[in-house]
DNA sequence: TTCCAGGGGTAGA
DNA sequence: TCTACCCATGGA
């Protein structure tokens, strides 16, 4: 089936896709030439497909191969490339705002996300304290070990829900995920789900605060400071930088020394409730 | 062997 | 609030 979404005027796809690496963990899959993303998605009921999704006059083209829930494909999608995320605000402030002008031109400032938000936080751990590389296999082993596989493509899987986690024992899951000590945080997060103690994805609509959004994902096993901002950035909230060694690296050679993460976070502080996003797109002098 | 990577949890000061 | 230490994993 084929379905097209409105896309509001300051989106891009591409810079949307590739505005971090979640388009090179599974089950996502980019094909740089053709410029399609596409994954396997787990839609229930309606069973397992393959999507894939393009940009069309204008317009975001979804594509599958077999008949789903239009509404629930269109609410994966709009979350996935953060459609119903306004930028405008940031665009203006960036226009005005040294080494931010290019922001707007290239029509930057959302992340391609997973279409829940138990997935992102899921992967977002597995980035914790680890290499990119390290982080692709741990997200792969997971997938072809939990996730349901596609009638058409038996190699091709989706992302697991928590209930697939949730079924094995956290023995199970940590020999085939093999994430380290990030086995038990992934399992409980999941089984909490699972068993009706956690309903991570109410979270995303719900009209809180910053501040106690924060305290709910860093209340999760696993997610501390830098987790809980990536988590916030993902839901719209730019105000937490979410220090990594790379801004570490960055901001040290702005300053020409090594800093420290409250240094890397006064660095940033004049930019208000855009913290994160002008961290995430900045013009670095010297990359 | 040792270090460390897109940190988190905890104890002690 | 900060520092120090340990935490699995696997590549360099």
């Amino acid at each position: 089936m084929k379905l097209h979404l409105a896309t509001p005027a300051d989106f891009s796809f591409i810079e949307c896709v590739n505005a971090h690496g979640w388009k090179s963990l599974l089950p996502f899959f980019w094909d740089a030439d053709t410029c399609v993303l596409s994954r396997v998605e787990d839609f229930g009921a309606d069973g397992v497909a393959l999507m894939h999704v393009m940009m069309n006059d204008g317009m975001v083209l979804i594509e599958t191969d077999a008949a789903v829930n239009e509404s629930d494909l269109t609410c994966r999608v709009q979350r996935m490339l953060q459609l119903d995320v306004l930028v405008a605000d940031f665009h203006r402030y960036c226009e005005k705002t040294a080494r931010l002008e290019h922001i707007p031109t290239l029509k930057q400032g959302r992340l391609l996300r997973s279409p829940s938000l138990f997935e992102d936080v899921v992967k977002v751990i597995a980035t914790t304290n680890t290499t990119w590389a390290q982080t692709k296999l741990m997200v792969s082993r997971i997938v072809f070990s939990f996730g349901l596989q596609l009638p058409s493509d038996p190699l091709r899987r989706s992302f697991p829900t928590p209930q697939r986690i949730a079924d094995v024992s956290v023995d199970e899951f940590a020999e085939k995920a093999r994430m380290g000590y990030r086995n038990s945080s992934v399992h409980r997060i999941a089984s909490a789900i699972a068993n009706g103690e956690l309903d991570l994805e109410s979270w995303i609509d719900e009209g809180i605060s910053s501040a106690d959004l924060c305290k709910r994902l860093l209340s999760l096993p696993g997610i501390g400071p830098y987790a809980a901002s990536c988590l916030m950035i993902y839901m719209g909230r730019y105000d937490r930088v979410n220090v990594d060694s790379w801004a570490r690296t960055l901001v040290g050679k702005e300053f020409g020394r090594k800093v420290t993460d409250k240094e890397v976070h006064q660095f940033f502080e004049s930019h208000g409730e855009w913290k994160a996003l002008v961290y995430h797109f900045y013009q670095w002098a010297d990359p």
